[in-house]
DNA sequence: GCAATTTAATCCACAGTGTGGGTTAACCGC
DNA sequence: GCGGTTAACCCACACTGTGGATTAAATTGC
C-alpha cells in the first residue's frame, strides 16, 4: 500500500492525474449517473484523488464540463465522402448523431454548451466543403450550415430528453399520453394524437435531416432571388 | 413594522406568497441575474420570505424552473392566421422567437426543459391546423411539426448562447474570431471565415425558418413516395 | 362565541456543492 | 547538495436543496 493517504508530490511513475485522465473519469461519471452527478468530488473520488487536485489541470467545473463536451464531440467519426452532396450531408448528420448516442447522458452537455470554439471544427469543414462543391457561395454555405446545424441540434436535444417533446417512446406511456392529448379538445391535436403520442427518434431525425437536405439542394439549384 | 420576523400564519391581507407571485419573482431573478442565480433562497428573499415557505406552493426547484419555463412560453402571442400556409408558419415561428426574446436569460430554460407536457399546446395546435389545412395527413403533419420545432429550437438555442455557435455578434469580437478561423488551415473554413465569424441571429433565424417552411410546402405539393 | 382543525409561515439541521489558501513532499536544474 | 517548482494533501467557507418540528393566524363546526 504505497498510496493510501500520501501528501506531497507523487513519485514519478505515479502520475494519477492528467487532463486526459480527468476528462475520461468525468465522462465515466456522466455515462454512469448523468451529468448532474458530476462534481469535483465525485470525479476526484473516481481517480482516488482529492477534489482540489483537479484544479491543477482544469480551470473549474464549467471548464471541465466544456472539456467533456469537446471530448465527446471529438469522438465523431466523419464518413468518407462520396461526392453526392445529398448523401454526404446526410451521412455527416448521422455521424453527429452517433457521437451523441455513444454517450446518451452526455448528449445534452454537447448540445447545450458553447464549445471552446475552435475545437471540433472538423465537421464544420466537412459540411462547408460539401456545400461549396455543390455550388454555394461562401456566404450561402454558412447560412445553410447554420440551418442544418439547427435541425440536428434541435432533433438531438429532443432525443436526449432535454428539449420540448410531445411524445414518448415506451409502449406503456404512449396510450396514456394519447389519452391526455385527446381530452384537450384542440381539434388538430386530437386528430393527430395517435402520432403525437409516439416518437421514434431515429425516424424523426432522418425525416428532419432529409427535409433540410432536400431544401438545401433546392436552394442551390434555384439561386436566391 | 409588523412583520420583521413573524412566525405562524400571516394575517389575512398579508398574502405574500402564491404560486403566481413565486413564478413572477423567480422570473425576475432570471431576468436580472440569469437562470443560474435562481435558488430557493434568492427567490424567497425577493419575496421577503423564508426559502422553505416556497415548498408549500411548489414541489421543489426543478418544478419551479419547469413552471417558470411554462410561464414564459405561455406568454407567446399567436398571430392571426391568414390562410396562407407559408406565411402563417413563418408567423408562428416568429412569435415563438418573440416569446423567448422577451426574457433572454430564460430562453435556455424554455428550450432545454421537457415542459410539463400539456402546457402550451396552443402553438402546437396552430401549426398542426395549418399543416392539415395545407393538405398534410395527420401522420405527416406530426413529422413536419417536429422538424419545424427542431429548426426553431436549434436556432433559438444558438441565439441564447446555449448551443454550438461559430460566430459572434459584437463588432469587436468578429475580427478576432475571423483571425482564429483563418489560421486553422481548413480550406473551406478559411474561405468562409468572414461569414462564419459573424452571426446575425435574426437573419439566421429567418433564413432557417424560410428554408424549412419552403421544404415543408414542397413536400406537401409532391407527396412522399 | 369558543374549540378543533387546517394552513402558511418560521427556524434548526444536514449533507453536499465549488473553490480559496496554506502545507508538505517529491522532482528538476544548478 | 540545494533552492525552486510542482502536484498532491487537508482545513475552511459560503453556498445549495430539502426534511422535520414548531408556531401562530385563519377557518370551520357546534
Amino acid at each position: 500500500m504505497n498510496t493510501t493517504t500520501r501528501r506531497g508530490r507523487p513519485r514519478k511513475g505515479d502520475a494519477r492525474l492528467s487532463r486526459e485522465a480527468i476528462l475520461t473519469a468525468a465522462l465515466e461519471v456522466v455515462d454512469a449517473d448523468g451529468a448532474a452527478a458530476v462534481s469535483m468530488r465525485t470525479v476526484g473520488q473516481r481517480l482516488g484523488v482529492d477534489a482540489k487536485s483537479l484544479y491543477h489541470h482544469i480551470d473549474g467545473k464549467e471548464a471541465l464540463l466544456d472539456a467533456v463536451a469537446g471530448h465527446v464531440l471529438a469522438g465523431i467519426g466523419l464518413p468518407d465522402l462520396t461526392g453526392q452532396p445529398e448523401e454526404d450531408l446526410r451521412a455527416i448528420a448521422q455521424s453527429f448523431r452517433q457521437a451523441t448516442r455513444a454517450h446518451p447522458q452526455a448528449a445534452a452537455l454537447v448540445l447545450t454548451r458553447q464549445l471552446p470554439s475552435i475545437a471540433a471544427l472538423a465537421p464544420v469543414e466537412a459540411v462547408l466543403s460539401v456545400l461549396r462543391k455543390a455550388g454555394a457561395s461562401p456566404e450561402e454555405a454558412v447560412h445553410l450550415l447554420r440551418s442544418l446545424l439547427a435541425v440536428v441540434v434541435g432533433s438531438l436535444l429532443r432525443e436526449a430528453g432535454a428539449g420540448p417533446a410531445f411524445g414518448v417512446t415506451d409502449e406503456a406511456g404512449i396510450a396514456h399520453r394519447r389519452a391526455e392529448l385527446e381530452q384537450t379538445g384542440l381539434p388538430a391535436v386530437v386528430e393527430c394524437a395517435p402520432y403525437l403520442a409516439r416518437c421514434d427518434h431515429e425516424a424523426e431525425f432522418s425525416f428532419a435531416v432529409d427535409l433540410a437536405v432536400a431544401a438545401t439542394m433546392q436552394r442551390l439549384v434555384t439561386p436566391r432571388r
